[in-house]
DNA sequence: TCCTGTGAACTTGTTCACAGCT
DNA sequence: AGCTGTGAACAAGTTCACAGGA
């Protein structure tokens, strides 16, 4: 049954299929019942069963899901099937780190530009991609990127997503630690580090 | 009122405030009603009262919570107050990101060793600590250390937990892309920055 | 028999509304 | 007046229980 109303938890769950579906197909797997899926993602079978229920009903009763079929649906629905230009901004450590990372390729991300503002960076490569300057960030307007990693000083992470939804973006993943502000159509996912290290010790 | 059963979602939002009260701290602020540190996280004022109302009572009506009480009390509550341990798994790229990282310090961790299994790597140093080999992971038993970070290539991720906790490792902070299976006792946080990536296009 | 898809029950988390302290 | 702390109402997410197809 199609959902006009899809639960963002579910959204988020749906990369984490897409990972295993891709790991299981790798080693020639042709059908998955819920109940395997769940233990490569460490879930509930009904919670998987209910997730994909939302776009329809594509599984085999008896013998599970496609695999082939169910990456391609997934991946659809993440819009991932035409590739997804991305630019990275901050080529420190952790930026050099990010785009130098197998994963994103494989998803079909292909990142398009890299930008920093330090003089002693800009011109040189990571991969085979030349680091630019932040005041050429304008570039992305006319290439209509709409995808943006963030892995900046947290000092100059608002002015530089200020920039970048000005010229279009649309999603951010910010990894620098501090919130920012962009209009609500804009989706921002904030990752720090830091944070998730910080909540273990309550558990120990 | 003092509460035995703390909602997941709070603590998760704990390290969130520290981060924004340590902020509002090195600016000389006092004092801060809820909904001024609500500005600063994103987030509902009742939100936050209900969360530190789990602990205690100690805001000041009328005034709002005092700056340097609460950052004392979340450092407690997240056990930040005496220093955490830490060794690091892994020191590709992400993992010499993470090692020169200025956020952990800040927050009382302290990366006392970092391991890798590759000859070229080990002896090495990143900052000031020497790069050792996987094989002398056993040292973490004789120095009671009870966190570690894995940024390892997925393959070698489970068997490196496996060994970690064996030598009494309690949480784990994961960041190569694959699940870990671990006794339950054992508190695991994975974050695959591609997973993270991969919802954008999504909404956009 | 095995497994999916799904309403209903349940659990968890969030927001409202307001009493009461400073 | 301004803000906290909290029961009650509400919303979101998860799991159960089971009908029904392959």
């Amino acid at each position: 049954m199609k959902d006009q109303k899809v639960p963002e938890e579910t959204i988020r769950r749906l990369p984490r299929y897409l990972r295993a579906l891709l790991f299981v197909q790798q080693r020639g797997i042709e059908s998955l019942p819920s109940h395997e899926l769940a233990e490569y993602v460490q879930l509930n079978p009904t919670q998987i069963r209910k997730d994909l229920s939302h776009f329809g009903a594509f599984g085999k009763r008896g013998t599970g899901y496609n695999v082939e079929t169910l990456t391609k649906t997934i991946r659809d629905i993440l819009k991932l099937n035409e590739p997804q230009k991305t630019v990275l901004v901050g080529a420190g450590r952790l930026g050099t780190a990010i785009a130098s990372f197998p994963g994103f390729e494989r998803y079909g991300f292909d990142i398009t530009a890299i930008y920093d503002n330090s003089m002693s960076k800009i011109g040189k490569k990571i991969g085979n991609t030349i680091i630019k300057s932040s005041d050429a960030l304008s570039d992305i307007k006319e290439n209509k990127i709409k995808l943006a990693i963030i892995a900046t000083p947290p000092e100059v992470a608002q002015e530089t997503v200020t920039v970048l939804v000005e010229n279009g973006i649309t999603g951010v993943l910010n990894l620098s630690s501090c919130y920012l502000k962009v209009p609500k159509e804009v989706k921002v996912r904030t990752i720090d580090l830091a944070m998730e290290l910080i909540m273990l010790p309550y558990y120990t």
